[in-house]
DNA sequence: AATGAATGAGCATTCATTCAT
DNA sequence: GATGAATGAATGCTCATTCAT
């Protein structure tokens, strides 16, 4: 890795809750130059411009949310206690996000749908990336005869990731965390009433 | 009605608008201006800064959300035809919703979480006032025997809250209301579910 | 008196203090407008502009000024008794002004001395008269065969107002009456070794 | 020396002459701009705040002061011809000051006294380097046998500090120096009683 | 590869003043 | 005579970005 690659990893990992915290508009060169110790014209020789460092801060920062939720699920061998288990990661996460400042799916996506394109898009993948990885759980616990045969993958990925990200926003707004642990509770019956 | 709640009104119902869609931090002052044809100074007379715009702005927003919801609902003379035009009225707010740019209360809360408490108290109080109205829509069709005596009508409505919630945010992002449709089509089947 | 003047008489009253604490170009409409009660209207009203209630203002407070000194001066019979009592005024001015904020003569002539040609007219006036005050009295002390008829009375007048008046900004900035009770003792050693 | 403390030295020596003529709160940033043809970002590059700069530029232009009265009065060998010097130096002082504006002690004193406490300090402070200066000379002149033992130099120098500066106001605001002239031929009179 | 210094456009806010009512 | 509402210019300050070194 040349000293290039290292910087731009430097700066992505000490300015990702910045970002998550503060939004992009939120957030200035000066938080950044203030978090990294390095200068602007630093920043600027790795980064063309604040819109590339909050893309590459963005991709970093759903790898760190991905790699945690995957951590959490490795440990469960059953398809059914792979899905609880990423039920209890999100449970805990209003508090303790990988990343602080909440999920950077939804910070980043209210943000981005009305003004920032370049945003918008890198959004819209990773969200589409998760929901497929719920479905594609789902679906092997199907082959694996862990869940019934009848269930629809998608419907039940769309509603557990959508009900699971709106939970974050209003605990994280609330201060508590009392509609994630309805919202977890929930999609955990969910999971059994599927099971065979 | 003083002119100067007239011309209050009119200020916020002029950039009620800009404020969902470019967020709090991506209004200016300017935009204001822009929207209203006033003056700066006038602004400041009407209001003592922008915090305070936005937080009047941030009311009649869900004011005029929930009018138009309301106004779905009152057709319906079942409570559970009443929950069933609130989904309806979900279902198409995703590319029209009754003021452009989303749900206030994402767009809000998800900027707010860490940065404006001013505007975090608010959107938590409306929040609450929201999943109460759908909760005790539950309640009365258990009192007047339309839905199980069974269901626990705070968990459902909490459900039906944040998936739509977390549905609107990923529509909106991907740029199209699929994610909306599944979750508007889960929610009626609870609804069919529940019913005696 | 018509109500007009009782108006302007109750603004400059009220806000004789702040003009001469906060300066011309530090005292704002608002200022005046929370001092008063007043709209701003009312303000203009009654002044064409705010260098005439700053003019109206230094006048008033001048005539206060005199008039506190007046009240000292007058229990002394003799000229030499009066021109003491005038010092004994001085001595005390530093922390308990007639209206607060110090000299006049000094607060609006240093600021008006390259900026405000309105005012520096009025102060320079002022100045003259007050010079005048002090010389008369030397004068009529001579005249009454109180002082040496060998005294420069302009000078001495000179020299004690100037010193005086430095003496005060010296005392207010550095917060202690130090300069000002040398000032006055110096003077009143030289009142001493003028009389006969 | 670095670029920085060039560029600072360079905007503080171009604006002195502004803060010394309108005073800190008639100085504008705008004002400051023009002066040293520098954009605001710059400014603000060098300094933190305008107080900064008005507190940096008090402190140059009473160097520029000093030095110009050192000048004056190092021609001079005995100490009374160096007192001397000094009134020389202030009876030239009217109308063509170091610094354009007037005494930089009084300008920024009387504006400071009641609302600028990071300035007041600093006037304060420089005020009393200035009596002791001139203390320090009348103490010397004991010492050496060209003034009387019995002198009270720090009396005398309070009243010659007092004056002249009284008297620098006066004749700036009376557009005549005639006040001055007054007061330094007293001063000079005083040094002649005192001398042996 | 990194920096220090600079820029000009833009920021939220306040200014003295005006004027229809 | 007094006011409330408005204005446009100006306020001090910060922004993302550039570039010579």
């Amino acid at each position: 890795m040349g000293k290039a690659v290292l910087t731009r990893q430097y700066i992505i990992g000490k300015t990702a809750a910045i970002f998550n915290t503060k939004g992009y508009n939120g957030t200035t060169l000066q938080d950044l130059t203030d978090a990294t110790g390095l200068s602007k014209g630093s920043l600027y020789g790795n980064f063309t411009n604040k819109e590339e460092i909050a893309t590459a801060v963005f991709q970093y920062s759903m790898e760190k949310v991905r790699e945690a939720a995957l951590l959490k699920m490795e440990k469960a061998q059953s398809t059914k206690g792979k899905l609880a288990a990423l039920l209890e990661f999100y449970a805990q996460y209003v508090f303790s996000s990988p990343i602080p400042g909440g999920c950077p799916l939804m910070n980043n996506g209210v943000e981005a749908d009305d003004q920032h394109l370049f945003m918008k898009k890198a959004v819209a993948g990773e969200i589409k990336k998760t929901i497929h990885l719920i479905s594609s759980l789902l679906a092997r616990g199907k082959q694996r005869g862990e869940f019934k045969s009848s269930i629809d993958e998608k419907e039940i990925a769309m509603m557990m990731f959508c009900s699971i990200e709106g939970a974050i926003v209003v605990s994280r707004v609330s201060s508590t965390d009392a509609a994630m642990k309805i919202v977890v509770n929930y999609n955990r019956n969910v999971l059994e009433q599927i099971s065979l």
